[in-house]
Formats: C-alpha cells, structure tokens, sequence
RNA sequence: GCCAGUGUAGCUCAGCCGGCAGAGCGAAUCCUUCGUAAGGAUUAGGUCGGGGGUUCAAAUCCCUCCACUGGCUCCA
C-alpha cells in the first residue's frame, strides 16, 4: 500500500507505507537522503528513522533546518548525561529535552554543586572531542523495562514505558560510546557537531511537574552547532542582564524592595514621579470609558469574601492575609471586586443606569510564595488600576470591544507589543459551564472583532470569569501579564447584585474585571526594560538638567528654571567641570541638558543636548520649551526636538 | 514552599587556606570656575544580613533564621 507524503513546495509524493523519513529523503534526491538529520511530520520534529503509515506532510531537517538547533541540542543534553554517569554513575536519568534556548536534563540520586558541573563540563567537552556516532536501537517494550529493572536499574525510566510508551510495541534507544539512554529522538549523527557547549543553570524540579512528586536536580545547558554562536549567545544573555529593571532602578533610584517587607514596593520620589504619570495617564482612560473613580479600603472582615467566594477560590492557596482581633476575623484585600460589588449593591439601579462602572487604584496584597517573588515582576502588595463595570447582558459585546480599543491604543502609545491569551475555566471555579461557555464566547467574538490575534490558553481563568490576558516580555524572555479584561456572571450571582429592567422585574447583571497595565509595581518594571530606562520624556523622573558652565550662571540658571512650568527640571549646581556634568546627566538618564556660559547668559538664549548627544546652541529658551511641551503632551517615545530642528536647518 | 547560589561603606565590588575591615564611585569640606561623557586635595562613612556555636582569636569555619538571584511549582 502506498502513502501519499506532502512537501514544503506543495507537491506531493507517493511512497510505501512504513517508509522512514530518511528513505523518503533519498526518493526525494540521494543527497538530501545522506543529509537528513531529522523530520517535521505533521508540525512535530521526529527522528530520521520513524516510519511513515499514513498521509502527512513532511519536512526533512538538515544541517540548514531550524530544527537542526533542537536535534543538535537534544544530542547535547545526552552527552551531559554521559559526562555525568562517568563521574556519577549513581545518578539517574528522568527527561532531558531541548528547550527554545537549550536543553536540561533532570536527574536524581545526586548532590551536584558548581565545581561538580565544571568537571562535567569539562568531561562533556572530551565526549564531543571524541566524535562518537550517535546510533539508534529498537526494542521490545518488554525487553526495554527489564533492561531498566536489571542492567541499569531506572524507575522514571520504566515510568515512562508504562506510561507515555504504552501503547508502543519496540521503543528507540539512542546510544554513543558507552552511554545508552531511552529516546525517541531525534538525534544528530555524531557528538562531534556540537561546536559549543555550556552547562549554564542548575535548580530543583518535580518528578511530571508535580509538586507532591520527589524532587529532581535539573541542570540547564545549552549547545550550538559552533562556539562562535555560544559566544554570541552568551553575549546577549549578559546584554539583557543591562536592562534588568531591578538594575536600573536601583541605579535610578526609583524603588526599593527592603528586607522589612519582601514583595512590597517602596517607591522612592523618582519612581513616584513615574507612578504618578502613569496614573493620571490611565484616569484619562478611564474617564474615556465612563468609569467613576472611587476608593476602598484594603482592610475588611472575612465575611466580604467569604459570600463573594474568594475566601474558598483565592484563599485555598494560602494566599489571603486573614488575622483574628478581639473575635472578628479581617483580611487584607486580594482584589477589588468584592468592596466594588458592594458599592454597586448599595443602590437600586434601574436598566437605563447601566453601565455603572467603578474604577480604583486599589493596594491589594497576596501572601505569594516566598521563592516566587521577583522585582517588581512578581510581588505581594500592588496597586491595580482596576475596574469593575456592571452591564445588562445585552452590553457585553460593545463593553468588551470598546474596553480592547482603549486597551490596545494604550499598548501602541508604550510603543509595546503585547500578546493577547483567552484564559479559559479551570479546574477551581465557580458557575455552570453554561454560564461559562457564553462568557468564553463572549469574549472570544470581542477578540476577533477587534481583528486581535490570540492564543488559548486551558485552565488559566480566574475562579469567576474567563479572561483576556495581555502579556508583555521581559529581557529574559518571561511573558508577564499586565493587562486584563475578565467577564463574570459568577459574582453577581453569589452576592446577588440586581436591577430593574424594562418589565420591571428584577435582573442580574454582568461583571466586567478589567486593568489597563494591570498593576503599577509590574508595569513599571515593564517601562523600565522596555526602554532600557531611557524613558521617554514624558515619563522621565527628571526631563531637563540645566549645567551652568560655571558658577556665574548660576542667577542666569534659576532665572531659566522658573521658566519651565510643569516641567520636572533641575540644576547642576555643584561645583565641577561641564564634562562631569554632561557625563553625571547621561548616567542619569536625563533626556535633555540646557548647557549655559557666558555667551548664553548674555545673549539670553541657551544650548541644549539630548540623551543621544546631539547638540544643538543659540536656542530661545521660550521656543524650546514650547517645544517641550508639545512632547511631553504628545506623549512621544524618544527626544526629538534637537532630531527635528536639526532637519530643518 | 523546593533545589542551587549570593549577602562586606549610600552604590559597585575585593578580602573568605582564621590574626588590626579595604578600593573605586558617590557624599562633605577646601582649591579650581572650567564650553559638550570623569580637574585636584582632605575628611567622614561599617552591628561584614540577624542569632547561636567552634577557637586564644571569626567577615573568613559550623549550625540556624532572614532577604535576594536563577529555576521548579503557583499567579497581575
């Protein structure tokens, strides 16, 4: 019987069924057949010797495919576990997959620690040195799990022929020099092709990724076909390093994370300066989208979240700060929803009041794991610039894409990219799946009205409602998510919020959740990777530094400063030369420097340079900072008064 | 919470095979008054993350707690 094999340029082709990737290489051409390393059958990468049995599409991978990285890397990861049963044969092997930046392996039975990974290193480099062919065996199943009962004894091992291989009847062994380890491949052809090699990390991980299993030593490496490439890599991962917003803001002197209260931001009067824009600039969003400010306190008794269900949902994860005085139990809030709940059940709306829709500033706090927090990525008190719009259901639609419109003009004016994820329910929630289907729905039409790509993402809703989730990535490459627009017919429900519609009867409105950045402390951290802390001008903590060449200007510089209303100015007024000055505003980060002497103070005008030390002299200090106004109003990513009074000239 | 690493002056870090706590930057004072990325001198600044132990002697060795970093697990 023959099968027919789709390729990349659409043709197709006709082979024997059970014909291996390699085999369909060779009918292809005899020189792609010696070169193929691997294959992409049906989106997944296989190894060359798979066989064929049904019609697919095929790409074979060589030395030029992208997958060829991953094959190359999973070859790595073996020649690690080699390196170390030489010098820890006790170790055992669990999974040593390739990942988008490497590979790790995670393994049991062994204490390693840094110098450990050097030996291993150095003995992984001796195996790569040695070229030793990669070969592949097959199995019985059978035979495979006593050979991890009896020749190299390896409970994950035979975990995984019970389990993932089950249905298998032969299972692939990978085998060079004297290593040996159960795989499915693909490989590349000999350990020699690994040009550059390096153990990078080393952490915990559970046995499956669960929390309840025993706990691995997982050690992450990564591979390229030539050490140039490592290089470079590893290059770039200490470039990253330089925008690291806890690096920046401690060189910025925005916040701090004191020992006194871990996860809680302290914002110093630059970072402050930050939030504040931030602020107001998300206020005039939410006056576009008609919601009412107001605010709540972060202290309640337990009762509010108890009938509004996130004392069961939230809390089960020991996340609440829950505390007991004088026989009462208080809690400090995890979310808005519930105090704004209140504040919409207070009144009797009727169905022409609908929208109402509350806005605040909210600190709330949660007790994360120690281990998780990070920065000001991932922290235990935040403020949220949340919302909660209460809808008749007849509203949904346009309330959610108008919410996206506001959303995503928000992002462009960060100059930020953000990738847009349906969240949907998970195994903790509340409501029917009825209820939960609609409001998924609902949501999902919003998304592709608004013409936006999104991912799916199973599971990952609150307990109440399915979420949009904008994630934006950090210089690590760690997706965050900042804004959230979430749909609730849950909580209205639980604490039985109404209003009166058309027929006078009573009816249950809808429950928008939404934040624009999501919280101050996150997006914060965001701006400062995102631009490197080279905020733009609006943003900048500092946006003008007058140096006064010498002392003389100082009048001259305190005249000029007055000037500039509303903008956040300062003067070098310490005695030291122009260029320490210059070099003291750059570290700084300050966007733009007025530069006065003599020449300046007497014609009245000043010289003004930018962050990207261009310069420009004999300016009226009145048309610049008419100049830096309009920037400031107009909100734009980079200085660009000097860039464009220079193209004029 | 789990595994590994880190914690020394305001900041960045050296000292860590036990023997008087250091440097650069920053700060203060003084000199210099300077034309587009570091002028000079002097001075101040430390419970070496906290606690306990070993020792004649601990920043250094051991135990423990706290915090931070990278991951795991979990989430804006």
């Amino acid at each position: 019987m023959s099968i027919s094999v789709r390729l990349p340029d659409g043709s197709t082709l006709d082979v024997e069924e059970g014909a291996t990737v390699q085999e369909v290489a060779y009918e292809i051409g005899p020189g792609l057949g010696s070169d193929t390393v691997a294959g992409v059958v049906d989106g997944t990468l296989v190894a060359r010797e798979e066989t064929l049995d049904s019609d697919v599409s095929l790409e074979i991978v060589t030395d030029d495919s992208d997958e060829y990285l991953d094959a190359l890397r999973h070859t790595a990861a073996h020649v690690f576990a080699q390196a170390l049963l030489r010098l820890h044969p006790d170790a055992k092997l669990a999974i040593g997959p390739w990942t988008d930046d490497g590979f790790y392996y995670d393994i049991a039975h062994v204490d390693l620690d840094e110098d450990d990974l050097k030996q291993i290193e150095a003995e992984a480099h001796r195996i790569i040195e040695a070229d030793l062919t990669v070969d592949r065996l097959e199995m019985e199943r059978a035979d495979a799990i006593e050979y991890y009962e009896e020749a190299a004894p390896n409970r994950f091992k035979r975990e995984i022929l019970a389990e993932e291989a089950s249905g298998e009847a032969t299972v692939s062994f990978y085998e060079q020099g004297e290593f040996r380890d159960l795989c499915r491949g693909p490989h590349v052809r000999s350990t020699g092709e690994i040009g550059g090699f390096a153990l990078l990390e080393m952490s915990a991980a559970y046995w499956r990724g669960d929390e309840s299993n025993e706990t691995l030593t997982r050690v992450y490496g990564t591979a390229f076909p030539s050490e140039a490439e490592l290089e470079s890599f590893l290059e770039r991962r200490e470039a990253a390093k330089e925008r690291d917003h806890r690096r920046i803001g401690q060189e910025m002197d925005l916040f701090s994370i004191p020992e006194h209260s871990p996860g809680c931001v302290h914002f110093h009067p630059n970072g402050m300066r930050v939030r504040r824009e931030l602020e107001e600039y998300v206020r005039t969003k939410n006056e576009e989208l008609g919601y009412e400010e107001v605010w709540t306190p972060e202290l309640n008794k337990k009762e509010l979240w108890q009938k509004s269900g996130h004392l069961d949902f939230f809390g089960a994860e020991g996340e609440f700060y829950l505390w007991e005085q004088d026989g009462d139990e208080y809690g400090l809030k995890p979310m808005n929803c519930a105090n704004h709940a209140y504040l919409y059940d207070r009144e009797k709306w009727s169905y022409r009041d609908l929208p109402i829709r509350f806005s605040e500033f909210g600190t709330v706090y949660r007790n994360e794991q120690s281990g998780e927090l990070s920065g000001l990525f991932r922290v235990r008190g935040m403020t949220q610039d949340d919302g909660h719009a209460f809808i008749r259901p007849d509203q949904i639609q346009a309330e959610i894409t108008h919410t996206l419109s506001i959303i995503e003009e928000l992002y462009g004016e960060f100059g930020l990219e953000a990738v847009y994820k349906l969240e949907t329910k998970g195994d903790h929630s509340v409501g029917s799946d009825d209820i939960w289907a609609r409001a998924t729905e609902a949501l999902r039409d919003a998304l592709e009205e608004r013409g936006l790509e999104y991912e799916i993402e199973e599971g990952e809703a609150a307990f109440y409602g399915p979420k949009i989730g904008l994630d934006a990535v950090d210089v690590l490459g760690r997706e965050w998510t900042v804004g959230t627009v979430q749909l609730d017919f849950n909580i209205p429900e639980r604490l039985d919020l109404i209003y009166i519609g058309e027929d006078n009867r009573e009816h249950r409105p809808v429950m928008v959740h939404r934040a624009l950045l999501g919280t101050f402390e996150r997006f914060l951290g965001v701006m400062l990777e995102h631009f490197g802390g080279d905020f733009p001008t609006w943003l900048a903590p500092e946006q003008v530094r007058i140096l006064p060449i010498s002392d003389d200007q100082l009048e001259y510089a305190n005249a000029l400063a007055d000037t500039f209303t509303g903008v956040r100015v300062t003067i070098a007024d310490r005695s030291s030369t122009l260029g320490r000055k210059i070099q003291a505003a750059h570290d700084d980060r300050v966007p733009y420097m007025v530069i006065i002497g003599g020449n300046e103070e007497e014609s009245g005008t000043i010289s003004i340079r930018d962050r990207f030390e261009r310069e420009l002299d004999d300016i009226d200090p009145a048309a610049f900072k008419r100049a830096l106004d309009e920037e400031i109003a107009a909100k734009r990513l980079e200085p660009a008064i000097i860039e464009t009074w220079s193209d004029h000239e």
